[in-house]
DNA sequence: ATAATTAATCGTAATTTTACGATATATAAA
DNA sequence: TTTATATATCGTAAAATTACGATTAATTAT
């Protein structure tokens, strides 16, 4: 058969993967978005629109922010929490090349 | 304050954490990837190039088909797995509105 | 100096995920 | 009919996730 092993290790397939599960929780998409519609950096307003307490917000954030989605600068008592352009873009480029891969006209389409 | 509640229950929003969620393993990326490079239904040939066990694939394959992301027809003693066009257009479409909202001009870039 | 505020962290419980081997089921081959 | 093969499902264990309240640490206000 000779059949080439799949590398599970591979960079790209790690790095992706744990992109995808960074936002796989409607929270944490909800927490970007929120992100995103500010022209200034908000902080701790998060807790406010996000029904759940104040520590798991803080652990979404902590995923988020590790995940390179956000970013977390401590301004005196309060943190400011802004979306990190970088990750995004990164995010952005994998999920790309991973759809264009996905829809490769060699990729067949038989059921 | 009057800042509204953030809706945790938006059908996007459940939907495109839920098809993250499905894609954030990297063994499951790599079962898409497989798939897409052939141009012939392949089949439990997926179980030769994971090193996992069989169940352990086959439970895998069950979550990208629960998520839609790829359609299994068995055939005789066979099943056959290809990926679902539609799941993944789909999932396409929420990721890039996902991502053009997020890159909106109105994002800060404070931090 | 003391009190109040913000946000991270801790401890914990409930649930989910991931992986495995063993088993069951269904088809095909002998 | 018996045997072999492919794959789903079961049972289970270990780890990770999600959520909470309580506590801590740091800063600001009184």
């Amino acid at each position: 058969m000779e059949t080439t092993r799949i590398n599970l290790q591979s960079k790209s397939l790690v790095r992706t993967a744990a992109l995808a599960k960074a936002i796989g929780h409607p929270v944490r998409i909800a927490i970007l978005q929120f992100l995103s519609g500010r022209d200034v950096c908000i902080c701790g307003d998060i807790t406010d629109v996000i029904p759940l307490a104040q520590s798991t917000v803080s652990q979404h954030l902590k995923v988020l922010k590790e995940a390179g989605l956000i970013k977390g600068d401590v301004e005196g008592v309060k943190t400011c929490y802004c979306l990190n352009r970088d990750g995004l873009r990164e995010f952005e480029q994998l999920f790309s090349s991973l759809f264009s891969e996905l829809n490769s006209p060699d990729s067949g389409n038989c059921c």
